[in-house]
RNA sequence: GGGAGUUUAGCUCAGCUGGUUCAGAGCAUCUGCCUUACAAGCAGAGGGUCACUGGUUCGAACCCAGUAACUCCCA
């Protein structure tokens, strides 16, 4: 035999997972077994594995592996999304490199390098999950920008907007100036930033002289060239005299007007709002309701235009700190204070958010929120845990509009065609553009160069929101045997984050094209951060590379690792040592295997072992309903922690040290193939935390000759067997006995090889003769044996009522054995007050149900027994 | 500013309908062991005013109110 000395994970990964693909594992097609599906929440194609990832599939192919191990079909479906706004972003910087910009290229030449980008880069996440053992379909990956999958989004986009719920329209838009798009309001991030507010001071006209002022407070001195008003609040004293007055835009001497509005906050500031339609979406709103004008002074990227009149071409920043100076100096600064506010940036390129107004595609969203929110409420998906329900619920009934379109060329191009006139038509093709244009416009006679396509193309959770769908192609083919078959799917996991603007939308879409939802659980895993709570990122460099962490502990403790610090929906603060205990334990089986992989069977032996084998079968099946119902509950890692303890504790602690012969002892037959048959099934328990150490352990010929495809990925879970409480709770009492006798030891610096004797006085109804020989093996006792008196000259402990001896050479030192009955006496008569003075309250016992008065009455008994007990001890020691 | 959530051992978390000897688990720590499966281990032990203050109740980690700290979402 030559096994080493500790798991070696790394060949074992390799050539399991190569096994489990040649074998088709992974792949499902439609039977007449039960589905189970998950579709993946495809990765974008720019990104590399990172511990979020980590997390969120390990926990899908736990789900996966045990549904597998279940006798399900079950069906993992991977796949990438394309990332518009990124990957256009990762195009751009690196055409730059080889010196080529965007403008430079036509959108099919630019396409084609994008694509040449993600054929190159787009997989490399779903490669890294394969070394986590990802238990995909490859054979199914898809990807939100091949053909069927685009057509379902152009498809979609026309089905909407024949039913009016895309339309075109002017709105205040979240304007990403470096990547020159607009973003949704997921995609910024609000950050408190350190700012200056400036108080700028207006010149109010026709009162003769230029001596009267009114200020502003503002952030933004650049945007005054855009104000279109001032408003006051109606209510406020100091500015009674301003109302109907207009005041000077300092600078560029434009007249506006003071409005009045109680929207404005009297103790903010001066009180006075400068007001900028173009550049605020509040002020535009305010605009809107006093008919303001709109004044647009920013380009598309982000510098000042002719409308400023001043600073004409300057970028924003640098236009606001030169107007500070020219402010100043002409006298119209009062004073500069330093001001924290909230900041969007984009979540892409990093840029300040700049509102801007444009036209844009929208997709209403109010109509589609109410059956998505329904789903949620009635219960027919779980949101896992249930307090995102709240948060789900906020959101869908305060649902505003989906801006829809984006500023780029990556990623499906809105199928609109403008006529010459400046109408447009919604087609799929151009073909049917044109048909439409001249039936629109009779007699115009117009060719398909006359159309021009929108330049702008889809927003790419426009394409994700039919995900579970597209992928079994449910859009070109609604009846197929695929859809059909594992739509719904079951479980989706993934990020709170993103529970709005993907899972939200999926279940809209679900609904719309199916009629039902898409999914019947979400699992949402927590953010990933250090163990100092910090999010993982790149710029702070706490971030672990995921396959460092398994080269250095194998896949396997990395999955343990994750799982063991992962509460539902709460965010986990990861460490290394989680992954190191993973290790550890994988290591624990390869020796507990290595252990019984040692054993010699001679056929003579009787069986000494009853007790032990059958304890360990109900402890086992006793874990298995608890394993189970954690899983119900979506509890993994206390799923994870339930066969942890099992394993460790239970099987090679207590288990194996009872059956396990003395050294170089051989054991007999049917201790031997019960141990087997215990560990076979312990594999497959783990199988779906550990998948791999489990595929090597289980090809092992310790468990007799296996069929090419007999595999533990495909191994059935143990069905539930009996569980004889009453043993397991006399192990209980056993367990403790054997660490009395421990304790003792250690107390007495008695070597645990020298072997001692143990009398009982047993008071209660154990059946201690059948326990004798696990007591006397685990406690290294010589004899085990019955006594009616209590023994001098011996150290003495109780389990439950009963009394046990070690009788020992050296005298025991009665104060100290007085000291510890006494401290004992003394909590169990306190104990006992307790109870007595809740038995002795009557409306106690008028109150409690009878099961707990007759739990009291219990605790009463066992208490007063063991006090009697106790001071017989303390009587014979003379205390 | 509005809403939601969290606070239990050094760390990460359980604790279900208020009721067992209920204050738990894993890790970490400490003590003793290289006892031939495993030192990535074995045996044992010590850690908590359940954030704070009140209230309800026969009984509160659990229910209610307030306070504090932190987190997230929205403005």
């Amino acid at each position: 035999m030559n096994i080493s000395k500790t798991y070696l994970p790394k060949e074992a990964e390799e050539k399991w997972y190569s096994y489990w693909l040649k074998h088709d594992f992974f792949k499902s097609v439609p039977d007449e077994r039960e589905p189970y599906t998950i579709v993946i929440p495809p990765p974008n194609v720019t990104g590399v594995l990172h511990m979020g990832h980590m997390l969120n599939n390990t926990i899908q192919d736990v789900l996966i592996r045990r549904a597998r191990m279940k006798g399900k079909n079950a069906c993992w479906v991977p796949g990438t999304d394309h990332a518009s706004i990124a990957t256009e972003a990762k195009v751009v910087a690196m055409l730059k490199e080889r010196g080529i910009g965007k403008k430079d290229l036509t959108r099919p030449e630019f396409l084609a390098y994008a694509w040449e980008w993600k054929e190159k880069y787009g997989g490399i996440i779903l490669d890294q999950l394969k070394k986590l053992g990802a238990s995909c379909d490859w054979d199914r990956t898809r990807f939100t920008m091949e053909d069927d999958l685009s057509e379902a989004v152009i498809d979609t986009f026309i089905h909407f907007y024949k039913k009016g719920l895309i339309y075109r329209g002017v709105r205040m838009v979240n304007w990403d100036p470096q990547g020159k798009t607009a973003v949704s309001d997921e995609e910024v991030i609000r950050k408190e930033v350190n700012q200056k507010l400036y108080y700028i001071k207006y010149n109010v006209v026709g009162e003769g002289s230029n001596t009267e002022f009114l200020t502003i407070a503002t952030t933004r001195p650049e945007t005054i060239m855009a104000d279109a008003a001032i408003c006051i609040n109606p209510n406020d004293e100091r500015y009674f005299h301003l109302h109907g007055k207009k005041v000077l835009i300092p600078l560029i001497n434009r007249e506006i007007p003071v409005i009045l509005d109680e929207y404005v906050t009297m103790d903010f500031g001066t009180g006075c709002l400068k007001v900028t339609p173009a550049h605020d979406l509040n002020d535009y709103e305010l605009g809107q309701k006093h008919n303001l004008p709109v004044i647009d002074i920013l380009n598309d990227d982000g510098t000042l235009n002719e409308k400023a009149q001043i600073l004409v071409g300057e970028d924003r920043f640098a236009a606001r700190k030169k107007i500070a100076v020219l402010l100043e100096a002409d006298g119209y600064l009062d004073k500069v204070e330093d001001y924290k506010s909230q900041i969007g940036f984009s979540e892409r390129t990093d840029a300040v958010i700049e509102p801007k107004l444009s036209m844009q595609w929208f997709c209403k969203m109010d109509e589609m929120a109410k059956p998505a929110l329904d789903y949620v409420l009635k219960g027919d998906i779980k949101l896992i845990p249930e307090k995102f329900t709240n948060t789900y619920r906020h959101w869908m009934e305060n649902v505003k509009d989906w801006c829809i379109s984006r500023q780029l060329w990556w990623g499906q191009q809105i199928p609109a065609w403008y006529l010459p006139n400046g109408q447009f038509v919604i087609a799929k093709t151009a073909e049917e553009a044109l048909e439409l244009a001249n039936a629109s416009t009779p007699g115009s006679g117009l060719t398909t160069l006359d159309l021009k396509q929108d330049e702008d193309v889809l927003d790419t959770w426009f394409s994700s929101w039919l995900w579970p769908i597209s992928v079994f192609d449910g859009f070109k083919d609604p009846n197929n045997a695929d859809i059909n078959y594992y739509y719904p799917t079951n479980d989706l996991v993934t990020a709170p984050e993103i529970l709005f603007f993907w899972v939200a939308r999926m279940i809209m879409a679900g609904h719309e094209f199916r009629g039902e939802a898409p999914f019947k659980n979400v699992y949402l895993t927590g953010i990933v951060r250090d163990k100092l709570g910090r999010k993982m990122s790149k710029s702070l460099g706490n971030s672990p590379d995921p396959l460092e962490l398994i080269e250095k502990f194998g896949a396997d403790g990395v999955r343990v690792g994750m799982l063991l610090c992962s509460p539902a929906g709460n965010d986990l603060m990861f460490d290394e040592s989680y992954c190191e205990q993973g290790r550890n334990f994988a290591n624990k089986i390869w020796n507990a295997f290595k252990l019984i992989k040692g054993w010699e069977v001679d056929e003579n032996l009787v069986n000494p072992n009853e007790v032990a084998i059958e304890w360990f079968d109900s402890r086992f099946n006793q874990a298995l309903t608890e394993i189970e119902s954690n899983f119900e509950q979506f509890r993994l890692s206390e799923a994870l922690m339930a066969t942890y303890k099992l394993v460790w504790d239970d099987f090679c602690a207590w288990y194996l040290e009872m059956i396990k012969p003395v050294y170089q002892h051989p054991i007999d037959r049917e201790t031997y193939d019960k141990t087997i048959a215990f560990f076979e099934n312990i594999l497959k328990i783990l199988h779906p935390f550990m998948p791999f150490i489990t595929e090597e352990l289980w090809h092992d010929e310790l468990f007799g000759d296996r069929s090419e495809l007999d595999c533990c990925i495909v191994a059935q879970l143990p069905k539930y067997g009996q569980i004889n409480t009453r043993l397991l709770d006399d192990i209980e009492i056993v367990k403790q006995i054997i660490t009395q006798v421990r304790n003792i030891r250690n107390a007495k610096q008695i070597s645990p090889k020298e072997k001692l004797d143990l009398s009982v006085k047993a008071n209660s109804e154990v059946a201690y003769n059948l326990y004798g020989l696990i007591i006397t093996k685990l406690g290294n006792i010589s004899t085990f044996g019955f006594t009616t008196d209590k023994l001098a000259q011996a150290a003495g402990f109780m389990v439950s009522t009963d009394e046990f001896y070690v009788p020992l050479e050296e005298s025991i030192d009665p104060v100290a054995e007085c000291e510890k009955l006494n401290k004992e006496k003394d909590y169990l008569t306190g104990f006992l007050k307790a109870v007595n003075s809740k038995l002795g309250n009557e409306r106690f016992m008028a109150n409690a149900k009878p099961e707990i008065i007759e739990v009291e009455l219990k605790k009463k008994a066992d208490a007063e027994a063991k006090l009697k007990i106790l001071e017989e001890n303390l009587a014979a020691l003379a205390c």
